[in-house]
DNA sequence: TACATTCTCAACCACTTGGTTGAAGAAGCG
DNA sequence: CGCTTCTTCAACCAAGTGGTTGAGAATGTA
């Protein structure tokens, strides 16, 4: 069950209200209570959220007095931006090699080459 | 059920598997055998992880006797980055004037199903 | 001390996920 | 046509997820 981080950001961040959270973080912290504010689900669901977000490194916990207030780090966007940039540069390249017709199905005689670069 | 695209994209990459099979066809198409042969998994179970990227746009599939060959879609990785650079570079500025105002909610209520977008 | 506020833990439940195996679809070859 | 190759569909299962409610921990206040 121990995942690599990158799979546990990329999981964190592919529900909907943990991104939201994410892009309200990124303005200010905000106490749990605030976060779960807008939403119409119980404050036990926001903590747990925020705890998913936690285990990704991708929040920081405090302690207000009664309250934990939650700090984005955004050094782990890095993490994901360097793996993103590398493989979307790698296919971008690739795409721009070959000039042809990747994506359009409209070919009335379909005899596909081969795209090897030389 | 119907996620937004970027959620499926984001939950599509939580799996190293998938990860994998991106990182390969960042440089070359693949079929699904040849994209199986590391795994030590069924056919099957690759089949369906190719499903799931499917869905999330990230591949897509053509036909070749009958071979199904995947190919690498570069342009979803533009909406990850996207979104990424925003609040990446948000929370960027927020730690360079590193004033920290909490407990500053504004008033936004932003949906839960939306993501916080111009 | 007693109480209010803020948040988390624990148990439960419906649904999804990632794997399995077996059968079947689709295309080429004898 | 029947047989082989490559791939997907279907049913099943264990484990994970996201929600719920109820109890309780942690802290500040009267």
């Amino acid at each position: 069950m121990p995942q690599d981080q990158l799979s546990r950001v990329f999981s964190a961040l592919a529900d909907p209200t943990r991104r939201d959270m994410v892009a309200r973080l990124a303005a200010t912290d905000a106490t749990v209570g605030e976060l779960a504010a807008p939403y119409d689900i119980s404050l036990q669901a926001v903590s747990r959220h925020l705890r998913v977000l936690g285990d990704a490194g991708l929040v920081t916990r405090t302690r207000q007095a009664q309250r934990r207030p939650v700090h984005l780090e955004a050094e782990v966007f890095d993490l994901m931006t360097k793996w993103l940039e590398r493989y979307r540069r790698e296919a971008d390249e690739r795409y721009r090699r070959l000039d042809a017709v990747l994506g359009e199905m409209d070919d009335a005689t379909p005899d596909p080459q081969e795209d090897h670069a030389p």
